[in-house]
RNA sequence: GGCGGAGUGGCCGAGUGGUUCAGGCAAGGGCCUGCAAAGCCCUGUACGCGGGUUCGAUUCCCGCCUCCGCCUCCA
């Protein structure tokens, strides 16, 4: 997947994406398939440069500081590490050598320094976005030896006092969607099941790694899969636009599993407008699952982890359908709380087996090391608690006993 | 201008040509409880607007309205 463009701070957009990969990646692993997960960094790009200098930070400082922001946010939403998060910079040599390809079959040409890669030279451009070529606006800053003003940067020559990096052209630096073919197939080899992002980058960032690599002779990804927004008044989520929702301000007011619950309930491919309602509706039903778990575990004992239902296994089978996935696990929830209140440890244990299973698929297992510690809070809390109940008793005897 | 997505009951959010609203949240009633909380049971008759097809449309077709996205960087 195209991970971030490490240039500022993540909002919750930006890690619903990675919540749907890690979801989709720990149901294929549920399955027993082998997966590798290759979560892109671009940390070289206009916008990195540009805010770097605004602040004063060498380039590389202002892109290792973002990306470790969006490290943590990633990792305390509880996405598992992918196999591995590849940094543009340090694929600069497969970039030249997918360029040379490209440069040797005619789908790329040179020009004051920079490369292009011939849009009409590729046949099925436009067929991944359904663009048609005539009607594509791609009006990328005027330049200088463009053949096509459709044509897309491949590598962009050294501007003075910018990083860059030899290549046999000159020296340069790469364009963004050359780096994610290069990283893509470098370690996934020149065919690969799944690839995608936001939805935003369907047009043109796949279409043009689609274009670059098909051209090159790689087949390339089997699958698209992209995910839509988190809107917010109705509008994209974004910096420019300052309806951001950052992560650490989130994690003040819900916990890490509530506000992964909000994001992965919805279908991957529905726009969630973001609200607070929405969001403390989604805490509650979490907690409802929570309660169960707990409540299970206290009055029964230890809860192992099943098999998840068959239902659940179609609804994710489906195209990923967390709702009818989670609409599964309420279901069993109250199947299992049923049993609980009937004080049938036996029924309740085999049902919480169950949910624990399907939380586990999610992401969201309140009894695991990950989230228990959000719970575990809950025990000096209690204890606060209790004392103050019980002061609250004494003080009611005693008014009781002396009839006031 | 080109391409694409969306408008569902108080709210979030699925889905389908037809008896009954996937699920959650909220609300009302009930069970349970010393009282609550939690849990469980019951209740709600929705699909942007106007036509058409059909025995029957929220679901198909046509038209319209509104909103959003991409075509420039973007998850």
């Amino acid at each position: 997947m195209c991970g971030a463009t490490v240039q500022g701070v993540p909002h919750i957009g930006h890690v619903r994406g990675a919540l749907n990969y890690d979801v989709l990646r720990r149901w294929l692993v549920h399955n027993g398939l082998d997966v590798l997960l290759v979560r892109n960094v671009t940390d070289i790009d206009d916008k990195i440069l540009d805010k770097a200098e605004q602040a004063g930070r060498p380039w590389w400082e202002w892109a290792a500081t973002h990306e470790r922001a969006f490290e943590d946010a990633y990792d305390a939403l509880g996405c598992l590490p992918p196999s591995i998060s590849p940094r543009a910079t340090g694929h600069v040599t497969q970039m030249i050598e997918l360029m040379q390809r490209l440069i040797d079959t005619g789908h790329a040409y040179i020009a004051e320094g920079d490369v292009y890669f011939s849009v009409k030279s590729f046949d099925g451009y436009g067929e991944l976005s359904g663009h048609r070529l005539d009607d594509v606006q791609q009006g990328e800053t005027p330049t200088r030896g463009k053949l096509d003003h459709r044509d897309f940067t491949l590598w962009k020559s050294a501007k003075p006092g910018e990083p860059s990096w030899p290549t046999p052209w000159g020296n340069g630096r790469p364009g963004w969607h050359l780096e994610c073919s290069a990283m893509a197939t470098a370690y996934l080899g020149s065919e690969f099941d799944i690839h995608g992002g936001g939805v935003d980058l369907v047009f043109p960032h796949h279409e043009n790694e689609r274009a670059q690599s098909n051209a090159a002779g790689d087949a390339f990804a089997r699958y698209w899969m992209h995910v839509a927004w988190v809107t917010m008044s109705g509008e994209k989520m974004s910096k420019s636009l300052g309806n951001t929702v950052l992560i650490p301000e989130m994690l003040r007011n819900y916990r890490a599993p509530e506000l992964r619950y909000y994001l992965i309930q919805p279908h991957y491919r529905s726009t969630i407008e973001y609200s607070d309602g929405a969001l403390s509706e989604a805490a509650t039903g979490y907690q409802r699952i929570e309660q169960f778990l707990r409540r299970t575990a206290g009055q029964a004992g230890a809860v192992e982890i099943g098999k998840v239902p068959d239902e659940f296994a179609a609804a994710l089978d489906d195209d990923l359908a967390t709702p009818q996935a989670f609409a599964v696990l309420h279901n069993t929830v109250r199947e299992g709380n049923t049993a609980l209140d009937a004080a049938d440890t036996h029924k309740a244990l085999e049902v919480a087996a169950t949910v624990r299973a399907m939380v586990d698929v999610l992401g969201l297992d309140p009894l695991s090391a990950r989230w228990s510690d959000a719970g575990g809070s809950e025990a000096p809390v209690r204890q606060a608690l209790d004392g103050l109940v019980k002061g609250l008793l004494t003080e009611r005897q005693q008014a009781r006993a002396a009839k006031d």
